[in-house]
Parts: C-alpha cells; structure tokens; sequence
DNA sequence: CAGCGTATGATCATCATACAATGTGATCGC
DNA sequence: GCGATCACATTGTATGATGATCATACGCTG
C-alpha cells in the first residue's frame, strides 16, 4: 500500500441508512427475516433505533434491488420468489456467469489465475465440512473469478441477482450426489481457464450455473412430490 | 385484451413518490437531466411541489437503479459513465440480448414471431426517416423481443441495462454506414429465428449488441481525435 | 503575494411530529 | 349467519428543526 492510501482518512462514517439498508439485506440473505414477512416500519424503528425516514429510504432501496416488495397503502414484505422467476432468474445468472468465464481468461493476471485454483482447492476440502462450508468457499471461489475478469458492472448484477435467487430457499437444498457433480464443473472451469480457452471457459461457467439451477428444481419437485 | 383486462379498474393510484420516481427517469433519460448535472433537493421540490420526503425516496431508487450518484452530504447528480464503465456495461448488455435471442426462439409465439418480422420492417421504414425515429423503432423492435422470450427479470435488467448505457450521451452518435450495418444484423436475428435456430439467434442478437457497442466508441474515438 | 485560518452559505442527514388515506378486523344490529 | 359500521393499525405525505459537511470568499500574516 502507498503512502496515499494508508494516510486517506475514510472520509465517509456510513450514512446510517446506508447501514440499516446493510443489516437489512444481510439479514434478509441469511433467512433471518423469510420471504413473505411484514416489515413493519414502526417495529423497524423500534428494533433499529433509527428514525423512519431512514427506515423507509433503505427499504426503497431494497425494493430497487427487488429483495422486499412493497404493496401501496398495505406495507412491505420480503420477496417471495415463485418457481417460475427462480427459473428465470437462473437463466439470466447463466448467462451472466458465461460472461465471467471469458472475461476471466481474456483479462485475468497469473496471480489471479493462481488464486482461481487455490480457491478451488479450498472448496475441495470444505466439501468434507458440509454443505454451509462449502457454500462459503464457492462464494469466495466466485469473487475470484468476478474480481479477474475486472467488469465491476458484472460482479454488482451478479451479485444482486446471486440476492434474489437465494430468497427461494430451497434452492440451496442439495441432492445426494449433487457436491461431487458440482465439484467437477468447478473443475471444468478452472481447466478451461489454464487452456486459456474463453470458449470452454464461458461454457463451463454457464454450465455450472444451470446445473446448479436444475439440482434446486428437482430438489424442489421432490420435496413437493413427497 | 380479455373482458378481465378490459374491466380491471387500476387498483394503485401510483403513490406520488413513484411518480416523481418515473419523471425523474423519464427527464434523465431524454438527456433532459445530463450526466454530472446536481439534482438539489429544494429544487425539486419546488419543481414538482411535492415533499422532501417523496424527492429523497425516489432519488434513493434511482440511486439503487444506478442512474444517479449520491455523494453523502455533498448531494445527488446524474449518474456519469465513463467510457471503461460503458464499455462493461456493453459486455453484459451483449450476454443478456444473446439470452434474449435465444429465449425467443426457443419460448415465442408464432404471432410473435411475426410481429418480430413486423417489427423489423418498421425499422428498415424508420431508418429513411433519420436516427431518431429509427431509434424508436429499434426499441420497439427489442420490446417484442423480450416480450416472446417471456423472462421478466431479464427484460427488467435488460431496461436498467439500456438506461444506463444511454447516459453516455455520444454513444447514440452514429457513423456513416452504420444504419445499414445495423438493419443487416437485426435481419439476421429474424433470419435465425426464422430457421428456429436458437444458438445462431442467440449469436446475432450478442453480436448486433457487440456492435453497436464498437460503433458507438470508435464514434467517440473520432470525436476525441478530431 | 502566497499560504493559512476563519466566516459564511448551501446542502444534505437525520429526527420528531402530525395528519390524511387506506386497509383490516371486530362489533353491532338484524 | 350476514352485512353495515366503526375502531385501529399502518402506510403516505408533509413540515419544521437541528447538526454535519462542504465549497467559497475573505482577510490576516509573514
């Protein structure tokens, strides 16, 4: 780090919306709050201390974001996200990812292409730990490659979608003999990209996605079949 | 339109806020609004003779939808892209219209797909016409589009997408020949649709979108250079 | 006159409060 | 039981106040 930015004195203490928006989404991310719950603004002021006007700007923004819905003169509740957009949704984040995998190779450093396998690997020996340990190490595989291939635009409608689709709950159920496949895909991708083929990369990363997509549905149909 | 739609009484009067939310889109991208410019929350609301309340709730959608920027206690502007952010944005824009070729080929309609042709006759009517009615045209063309392929999210983020793209100004300059460049590959579109060819459609919707991109930075290229 | 500190005004951030509009559920009368 | 009515909860909007931060202008000092 330069002298520059080790002396840069972090000029903004976090608007306090800015803040509450954080724990909200956070807290939405982790099923803390469920889709479908009333967020009531008074209770929201009273749980968060702050006053509504803040309250009621960080849920516009998370409306934006499509993680609440808010229903006039009724009131705001967290997403509830039907089986028809999940699809959808997993549509859209295929083809997103696609893109990341060719970004990555066509634009990565030898270091990032390092830490792309290295992060493999991690989640390689998280896979042993269960399923919430794997989950973080695929998170953390996937900012790699995000962050290597350098569109921030990509990484932010990822990330926001990578939101959405995880208000379907259930869509992080894993089938038997789900980690093992998703392992190799995993893999696959970080072939394609030591090839240096964007081509392969780009399908790899799109495969992975939808697969991943097709395991929550049937896990989904099971349970509702059973 | 069905007897339901026909009947159906607009439950929502569209709470003031979204309103203020809609002009404010609306005005920015018309350029009515131009990138950089302050958008002093007095004003506004002298303006639109609404609350600050209402003001600040929309700015903070808009903020979210990434049209404008909110500098803590220094304001709100209209959302500045340089050219590196634009030409991201491009590169996701490319991925989403490949999905949306796709989507249509393999999800639209046969009406639809002869309002798709339909559609890409007024464009080649509109391009005698100049840019601007052309350009209108291409929109609609795209509305249809998105509309057989049936995914909302995607259309949804396509638009965001689009309005985004759109606040770098120049890159709706147009270079001599690329009007016909331009129809040439939306007629390959309705082509690869035509042969229900999903993976070509997704390809020429990608590369129409690559495209434009190129031709509205060597536009701007040009213009730095001269 | 260059550099420094201060005064000043503009603007935002947050809060408290108020009241209207709307939706919801309970109560009452039949 | 059933519909009308009323009370309550909640959101939508407005208003005024206070403090923080930033940009600018101004004047002082060496």
């Amino acid at each position: 780090m330069g002298i520059a930015e080790s002396l840069r004195v972090e000029r903004a203490p976090a608007p306090i919306r800015s803040r509450v928006l954080d724990n909200l989404r956070q807290a939405i991310l982790e099923h803390k709050l469920v889709p479908g719950q009333r967020l009531i603004e008074r209770e929201l002021v009273e749980l968060t201390g702050v006053s509504r006007t803040s309250i009621r700007e960080a849920l516009r923004e998370l409306a934006a974001e499509g993680l609440v819905t808010t229903i006039p003169n009724k009131g705001t509740v967290v997403a509830e996200v039907s089986v028809k957009e999940a699809r959808q949704l997993y549509q859209v984040r295929s083809a997103l990812e696609g893109l990341a995998g060719r970004l990555f190779v066509e634009n990565a450093s030898p270091a990032q292409r390092r830490a792309l396998a290295s992060a493999l690997r991690a989640v390689e020996r998280a896979a042993a730990k269960g399923p919430a340990a794997m989950l973080a190490a695929k998170d953390k595989f996937y900012d790699v490659l995000f962050e290597g291939g350098g569109n921030e635009a990509l990484r932010s409608m990822a990330g926001t979608l990578h939101a959405r689709i995880n208000l379907l709950r259930s869509m992080s159920l894993s089938r038997p003999g789900r980690p093992a496949e998703s392992l190799a895909e995993l893999g696959e991708i970080v072939a394609a990209v030591t090839a240096n083929d964007a081509d392969a990369a780009a399908k790899a990363c799109s495969h992975h996605a939808e697969s991943a997509g097709m395991a929550g549905f049937s896990a989904l149909a099971e349970q509702a079949g059973g």
